[in-house]
DNA sequence: TGTATCGTACGATTTTAATCGTATGTTTAC
DNA sequence: GTAAACATACGATTAAAATCGTACGATACA
């Protein structure tokens, strides 16, 4: 039973907009992602159709208009993504990508301090 | 000029080689390829000289065998993608993603070292 | 009740990415 | 000098991703 989470680009889109507003219909993702894109309502709609085959979402069959749901949690996507992204790009490396990040003002005096406090966080053992 | 890089899969792949191991031939990178996929040399030829001539790679001709380079400073190139699977993955928050880096023990300890040596400098405006 | 609106299903089609086959020219080593 | 090995060029082809058009069922409501 192989678990390959690989989303295309417009795959991802649509992961993002239901991860970001939750579970939710085909016409409001495709709302969403009019915002960024042109495309046809019947698009979205069969692209979020395979996504179901390919067990990336769920899909609530309950009332005529269907409710889809990512089937994965976001974090375990996104730390796969996180994951391949590090070893192609850092060659594995989170440290390098960090240090990147913080290299080009990518991170803000937020981020700064919220990567602190987890620092610190993981330094005290409980 | 527009001036946007964006790397296919396929395209990564070599340029990783490139990045990692500096100028070289295209019979070189297609042995190290060959690593991690099967690919005729054909294959690899056509895509590099695609790649040069979407000037994403540049090509020393004036001795027979080829020498292909990057164009860009990987750096640049990395910092390029950094930010697009920043904002498209984790809403634009390098803080967000540093968190799950380091939640989810995708960072060594050498790398929390280097994570915080980076942030010790940050703090000592020179 | 009939027509406009909104929904899903799904078979093409189009577009883009990736791969390969064949032609042909250089170099190398007998 | 000639065959084997290695180089580039480049037109097809194949594979994968993305998009669209059409059909048709349910719902709303004038």
């Amino acid at each position: 039973m192989e678990n390959t989470i690989e989303p295309s680009k417009a795959e991802l889109d649509i992961l993002t907009v239901i991860w970001k507003h939750g579970p939710n219909t085909v016409r409001f993702v495709h709302n969403q992602l009019q915002q960024i894109k042109e495309v046809n309502y019947t698009t979205t709609l069969k692209q979020m159709q395979l996504m179901t085959e390919k067990g990336m979402l769920k899909r609530d069959e309950s009332s005529m208009t269907h409710i889809y749901s990512a089937a994965e949690e976001p974090s375990k996507t996104k730390g796969h993504l996180l994951d391949k992204f590090v070893n192609h790009i850092y060659e594995g490396s989170a440290g390098n990508l960090v240090m990147q990040l913080l290299d080009n003002k990518k991170a803000s005096s937020e981020d700064l301090k919220l990567i602190r406090d987890i620092l610190d966080k993981l330094d005290q053992p409980q």
